[in-house]
Formats: structure tokens, sequence, C-alpha cells
RNA sequence: CGGGGCGUGGCGCAGCCUGGUUUAGCGCGCUUGCAUGGGGUGCAAGAGGUCGGGAGUUCGAAUCUCCCCGCCCCGACCA
């Protein structure tokens, strides 16, 4: 029987987690410690997502642009908040050139001295500070706003713990900036990004997600406030999904970002930036899969139908790989990502593994028996139920299914979360909630910082998201019993 | 940066405690051939290793000692 090539998430979530990302070849660790190689499943899974974005980021009016990697050094100490955020994650190039230095037997190299940079340039650990310093250049009037720009983008932040995805060294993304004549606009253009993402993420990616805004511990360095997108992992945990920040006039200032108003009058932008990244790709790993491999959305599947012929001997594999290409072929011609393992040497179970392993939605398998009676047999991902389609009616029938599969993915994984989420009043169960069952509790919370910090201090949980949609409910804070307006959401994250 | 674990063919491991019958072995994978083919196929033949690096102890080191390097996991920090 099967060879377990996975770790159970039962058993141990953080290496099923690795199993299922190395297994389904998404990515790889690379020579760099942190980094990671993104292979070409992954990738093409990222291509799509980035595709669905992207029509929407344009869709809202952005165009796309490209700042530099490198940032001088400098740039980053105008904001001061903005700073203390990111200093201790920098990488920093401090020269230009290697020189090759003889050592023993062989040669070795090391920066050369001679080529040490007046200023050090910092690798861009997001790119606020160079993007605005061109903007101040180029906004003059009114008439130049909004400007609206969005970047696709590597960024470097160094960070002590690295995962798969989920958090590295380098990671991939999208970043918007934009600028506006007043912060009511600002707003919009913020909560405008924010639905776009969980648009994507609900519609595209099947993750249910929460939104709303981040508290002040939580919130970007340098914003004014950041809303955000919280998903639910297998594992309980929260994953922030995106997030969409209002900086106020405080880059503005920092860069001397200004235009005339209409009355002549000199005043600062009103400025927003937002992101997702490769991250997404983990929070899909760990938000469908299980322990046979990867599940996939079939609107992100790179394939979405696998078909496996089924022969024996020489003059039925000619027969039936025939059928099976015809089948592949026709259900490209209907819009679909579809390959045909025909592949010898291979017997038709170890390919249904490898396809689950990769998170193929639908396998399809042809058979002397299924070309008899004209029919194929579907096999979906979700739940490894089998169903016959008649042949003459196969694109159909396989786009119904894999809208089906779409549905089922998002109201499971909804499910999931509303049964680990729980109203908690009292502290003692708070308390104890974070380490047994794990999961979203919905608490009175005062709003203040150090209660925060003295909550994760006990539990390792934090705020996640103050919803938009929570209603008004006066309560008694969770931690310290001072007056709640409100719920918020806390878990633990990654 | 703290705690834990681990470095032995591509991958996963055994051997180490008790140094020498080890010419360093096993499983998976890989190559070739034949058979097989409706849920991880069988047989046969092959290729592949400076045992993470350095120094030391010893007649002799994968095995003992010291130093260094790297990786993974768990915490603090973070998209």
């Amino acid at each position: 029987m099967a060879k377990e090539a996975i770790t159970p998430r039962a058993e141990d979530p953080a290496r099923w987690y690795t199993d299922v990302v190395l297994g389904a070849e998404l990515a790889d660790y690379s020579p760099v410690k942190g980094c990671m190689v993104i292979r070409p499943h992954g990738y093409a899974l990222w291509e799509l997502l980035r595709d669905e974005l992207d029509r929407r980021i344009r869709a809202t009016g952005h165009r796309n642009a490209y700042f530099p990697l490198f940032i001088p050094q400098s740039f980053l100490a105008r904001e001061a908040e903005h700073v203390e955020g990111f200093a201790k994650e920098c990488a920093i190039v401090t020269h230009t050139r290697l020189r090759a230095v003889k050592d023993g037997d062989g040669v070795r190299v090391e920066p050369d001295p001679e080529s040490r940079l007046e200023e050090p340039l910092v690798v861009r650990p997001t790119s606020e500070t160079i993007m605005y310093s061109m903007f101040a250049k180029w906004i003059q009037s009114y008439r130049d706003l909004p400007l609206l720009l969005n970047q696709w983008a590597n960024i470097v932040r160094w960070e002590m713990r690295t995962r798969l995805f989920l958090r590295t060294t380098e990671f991939l993304w999208q970043e918007g900036h934009t600028a506006h004549a007043t912060s009511q606009e600002a707003e919009e253009e913020v909560r405008r990004m924010l639905g776009v993402y969980r648009e994507v993420a609900e519609e595209v990616m099947a993750l249910p997600v929460l939104v709303g805004r981040k508290t002040e511990a939580q919130k970007f360095a340098g914003a004014l406030h950041t809303y955000c997108l919280e998903t639910m992992t297998l594992d309980r945990k929260a994953l922030q999904a995106g997030t969409s920040h209002h900086l106020g006039q405080n880059f503005a200032r920092a860069f001397g970002v200004k235009f005339q108003d209409a009355a002549g009058q000199e005043q600062l932008v009103w400025q927003t930036s937002w992101g997702v990244s490769t991250r997404l790709v983990g929070a899909l790993v760990m938000g469908h899969s299980d322990d046979d491999g990867l599940v996939l959305p079939p609107r992100l599947a790179p394939v979405q139908v696998a078909v496996v012929p089924i022969w024996k001997g020489d003059a039925e594999r000619t027969r039936i790989c025939e059928a099976a290409h015809a089948a592949g072929r026709e259900l490209r011609e209907a819009g679909l990502r579809v390959e045909v393992d025909d592949r010898d040497a291979l017997r038709p179970g170890f390919k249904y593994h490898e396809w689950e392993l990769k998170g193929v939605p639908v396998r399809l398998e042809l058979g002397p028996r299924d070309l008899e009676k004209g029919q194929v047999v579907a096999v979906r991902r979700d739940d490894a139920r089998k169903l016959p389609i008649p042949r003459p009616a196969l694109a159909r029938g396989v786009r119904e299914l894999l809208d089906d599969i779409q549905g089922a993915l998002y109201r499971r994984a909804l499910a999931f979360r509303q049964d680990h989420t729980r109203s908690i009043d009292g502290w003692d169960e708070f308390a104890a909630f974070h380490d047994d069952p794990g999961g979203f509790a919905r608490s009175p919370f005062c709003g203040g910082r150090a209660c925060e910090e003295a909550i994760q201090e006990a539990t390792r949980a934090t705020v996640r998201v103050i919803e938009f949609d929570r209603p008004e409910e006066p309560g008694r804070c969770v931690r310290c019993g001072g007056a709640a307006e409100g719920r918020v959401v806390f878990a633990r994250a990654y």
C-alpha cells in the first residue's frame, strides 16, 4: 500500500506543511539560509495568483511601474517610525567589487576595500522611501493626483526564523503606493484595495478571511492605521494574508511630497500603501491541504485536470492513449489546464498519488472499460469521490465539477474557521483556549497597548483584527476588566 | 539571540557508546533490460561516498577529544 510521503498533520503540523510544500514541488530550500527556490509548479501557482491580482489592480485604475532594488541608507531614516520598524532586518550593500586572493592552493574572494561605497545601499525591505522620493519630484499640482502606482518586486527582510512561503528572507510581492489630495480619498483607496484582496482570497483562493483594522501595536511602521485580512490555517493559527495602510502625511512630510490645491495653497499629499506576497501560496497550502498532499482550488491550479490512461499491453496502449489525448485536447479547447499522463513504466496507482500530491483538483481515469462504456471516470481531489462522466458531456461535466470543488473548498474552510472560533469573556477560559483547542477567540478588549502585550506574554496570542462589522458591544476587557467597546479577534499567529 | 535535534552516495537512515573482519552497509530513488499495467509493480544487472570542515589522540578514526561551519524544529521579532 501507500508509502508515507507526508507526515500526518495531526502528528506534526510543521513537518506536515514542509512535507507538502517539498513533496508537491512548490519550492525547495536554497543554498542561502532563509531563502527558497520557487519551483515551476509553485511558480505557476504564483503566476496565476499574480494575474488575478494584477487584473484587478489595473481595473481599479492603477498602473505598474518598477523602482530600484537598492535604497540609499539615509532614506530609511527619514520617517522615524518606519526606521524603527525595519532597521533590524535590512541587508546592506557596502562594496561593489570582489577581489580574488590566493589562499593556500586555491583562491578565495573578498570585498575589495577599494570599492567601499560612500553611502551604503539598503536592499529594499519595502519601497515607501524610494518611491516617495520620486513622488516628490512628480507631483506638483492637484491635477497630478491621485497618483496610483503598483509594483511587482522582490524584497528582502532579514528574518530570524523562516518558513517556506510563509516567511522567507527574500520574497515576491506586489506593493501599491498611492498619493491623494485628501485623507478621505486615501481612506477610500485603502478600503477599496482591501476589498480587492478579499475578493481574490475568497473567490479565487477559496479562503475565507476576516477583514478589519490592526491595533496600534500591530500596524505598519509609519502608518496612521493598517487594515488587514486574516485567514485561519488548518492548525488553527491566524495568518495575515494582506495589508492595506493609510499612511496619512507622515511620509509626505518626510519626503516633501507636496502639491498646490485649486486655491493655490501648498499641501502635503495623503498616501496609502498595500501589499500581498508569496505568503499567499503558504496560506493556500495551510488552508486546504491534507495528509495526501496539496489541495488546490481549481481557479488557481496550474494543472486543473490530469488524465491518466490505463492500458494492458502495447496494442491497448496505443488505443487508450489516443483516446486520452483526444479527451485532453477537447478539455484544453474548452479553456482548461490539462495534463495527459501517458508516461510508460509507471502504473496508474503511482500516477494517482503523484497528482494528488500536487493538488490537481480533478483526475480523469480512462481505461478499456470506460472506452467501451463511452465514459471517463472523474475523481475529485477534495473528497476522493468518483463519478463517471459520459464522453459526449466531458467538457461540461468537468467544468461543473471544477466549479463545484471551488465552492466546496470555500465552504469547508469557512466551516472549519467557524468551528474553531469562539466568543470568550473570561480570562481563564481565554488563556486555556489558546493552548488546547486553539483558534480564534472573539473577546472584549480595552484597546490598551500594555494590555495587549500582557496578553501576548501570557498566551502567545495577539490581536489579529478588529473586525469592521463587529457589533457594538460594550463589555469588560478579557484581561484587565477595563471598558471595552466590543470584541476583537485574538489568536496565535504565523 | 536562547533551547533542542541533526550533518554518512540524490533522499531517508544504520554503524559511533565498547576504535581494527567494514573492501563503509540498508531502504528509497537513479540507469539498462525484460515482464507488468483499474490505487505507490516485479525480477535481474549496474552507476553513485575525500563519512560537514579543521586540528589532535592513536600503530590504526565515520567511531575518541577540541574548535569551527551548516541545516531543521521550538521560543523572542516579523508580511
